[in-house]
RNA sequence: GGCGCCGUAGCCAAGUGGUAAGGCCCGGGACUGCAAAUCCCGUAUGCAUCGGUUCGACUCCGAUCGGCGCCUCCA
């Protein structure tokens, strides 16, 4: 079964339905990061949208087709990387300087990822590796009269395209350029044409090229990449807000001026992130990154629900109160599903009325589905399983379910954690040792020494395991 | 100057023409040796403010106040 889903698409700025260019196939491109520096939460928050994003078409049964690009050149880099060399260092040193660098940080990158639990992509190509494609794409823009060379760097010709701003929705006319620091750098037909392929300087690592010595600008690696690995027809490209313009404008430019087509169906953007009510700034002391974070003692499971929770296209205000929410909001999810997965026990107190459980588990899927399937709207979805969660509790105390429902509950806790990857199953290795503790204090609870019983309770808090007392005189425990 | 977003309870947040989802926190009760988990009850006569349209507006229109983003560094 596969469900549609339907996204807001900067391009027409609606909600519209996502009809894949292959029928039951996403191709999804996400501009990566810039390898020169630890990612903050705020680059994170972008790729756990994304996360986000391709999880939910694989749930709903697509295959997904998923290229992150990898940004191992650019002005910071190369700021960052050269400082160490000699003036008369060989261009073969200088990219050997940024290569230390960026593999560096793509490895840091990596495990960032793998720490929130973000879905590796399927490619994921460096943009160093795709030169030679960059120049063949620089040379068909030539060709086709959309690209001019000035002193061995290459500008795209913004006039030679209609439809110019058109993601941006922004016209010529309207665009304040004054504020631009290189406008008077380079010798640029307008002021609004874009670098394409920048002539080297001095202290820079470079490439041959068919206009000499040179590195590519930023925006024509991902049209090589994107077309070259996902092709002429992308259904999905993702970035943060502030790549509209100029990054997603310019690739567009790039991209549709060779193809003389559209390319990518749908442009989704995630919004911006701030803390305690403020810019991230390291000027005020509130720049975070995860492993920052990690170090205050914030899980980056509770980081990562306290993101996707938050509607995407809403600016999130980051805070600890906020991650403290979350983590409790958590415990109720896994102790919920700690309780299926055990067996039921009846016999509670007052309830408000009893249900069909395969109904109602049924009612709260549809609805975590529509919410889903409209713009990815998490807080409506995880609304649905926190309802069903509160009326099967109930349930379950008078009436306990039955355990193919339980299985059934089970598998939609999996079926939503396919894609928030909070909630899954734990598996429990340190059944004996706690079952042998839990013995020791139910002997002492029949000898009425409370005081034995409670340290064996605490010893196992210490190791993270919380004891539940069931009304049978039995205990469980989870880890909690 | 141009384009655009946001303002819902102590905090987070959905809804967007038919009378306020959900989470966290908090108070009362049940259960328990005490807890934990769970359940029951309570917690916004109101959705920035002021007008307008409508049988009816948080939801549409206008104005005002407040916060924010983009207009070639930026997730």
């Amino acid at each position: 079964m596969r469900r549609t889903l339907s996204l807001f698409n900067t391009l027409t700025r609606r909600v519209d339905l996502v009809v894949p260019v292959q029928d039951g196939q996403i191709s999804l491109y996400t501009c990566g990061p810039t390898v020169y520096n630890y990612a903050h939460i705020g680059n994170l928050r972008t790729f756990l949208f994304q996360d986000l994003l391709k999880r939910t078409f694989h749930a709903a049964g697509y295959e997904v087709k998923h290229c992150m690009n990898i940004t191992d050149v650019e002005d910071k880099i190369i700021r960052d990387s050269q400082g160490g060399l000699p003036g008369d260092a060989s261009n073969a040193e200088r990219h050997g300087a940024m290569t230390a660098l960026t593999d560096r940080f793509t490895a840091i990158f990596l495990e960032d990822l793998d720490t929130l639990r973000i879905q590796r992509a399927d490619f994921l190509p460096k943009a160093t590796t795709y030169v030679p494609q960059m120049i063949g794409l620089i040379q068909v823009l030539e060709a086709k009269g959309l690209a001019y060379v000035r002193e061995g760097s290459v500008y795209y010709r913004i006039a030679g395209l209609p439809q110019y701003g058109c993601l941006a929705h922004l016209d010529r006319e309207g665009m304040q350029v004054g504020a631009s620091v290189d406008a008077d750098e380079y010798e640029r037909d307008s002021v609004t044409d874009f670098v394409l392929w920048k002539a080297t300087k001095p202290g820079e690592p470079w490439w041959d090229s068919p206009w000499g010595p040179g590195r590519p600008g930023w925006h024509i690696e991902c049209s090589a990449m994107g077309l070259e690995l996902l092709g002429e027809r992308v259904d999905i490209h993702s970035g943060g807000v502030d790549l509209i313009f100029p990054h997603h404008e310019n690739e567009i430019a790039q991209s549709e001026g060779c193809l003389g087509h559209q390319w990518v169906n749908h442009w989704v953007h995630g919004e911006f992130l701030m803390v305690e009510g403020q810019k991230m700034a390291k000027s005020l002391g509130n720049f975070f990154t995860l492993r920052g974070l990690i170090e205050k003692g914030v899980d980056p499971i509770a980081l990562r629900y306290t993101i996707q929770s938050n509607h995407y296209r809403k600016v999130l205000n980051f805070s600890f109160e906020g991650i403290r929410a979350a983590e409790n909001s958590l415990k109720r999810i896994r102790a919920f599903r700690a309780r299926m997965e055990g067996e039921g026990q009846a016999g509670g107190g007052p309830w408000k009325q009893a249900s069909d459980p395969a109904a109602r588990l049924e009612q709260a899927r549809v609805a975590f589905w529509a919410a889903m399937a409209d713009d990815l709207n998490t807080p409506e979805a995880l609304a649905a399983i926190f309802t069903l969660i509160s009326d099967l509790n109930a349930q379950d105390d008078h009436a306990a379910l039955a355990r193919e429902e339980r299985d059934a509950v089970l598998a939609f806790l999996d079926e939503t954690d396919a894609i928030f990857s909070a909630w899954p199953h734990e598996a429990g290795s340190l059944d004996a040792e706690v079952e042998a503790l839990i013995a020791a204090r139910k002997a002492a609870k029949v000898a009425k020494n409370w005081a034995a019983a409670d340290q064996v309770r605490d010893q196992l808090k210490a190791l993270g395991i919380v004891l539940e007392d069931r009304k049978d005189g039995t205990t469980g425990w989870r880890k909690g």
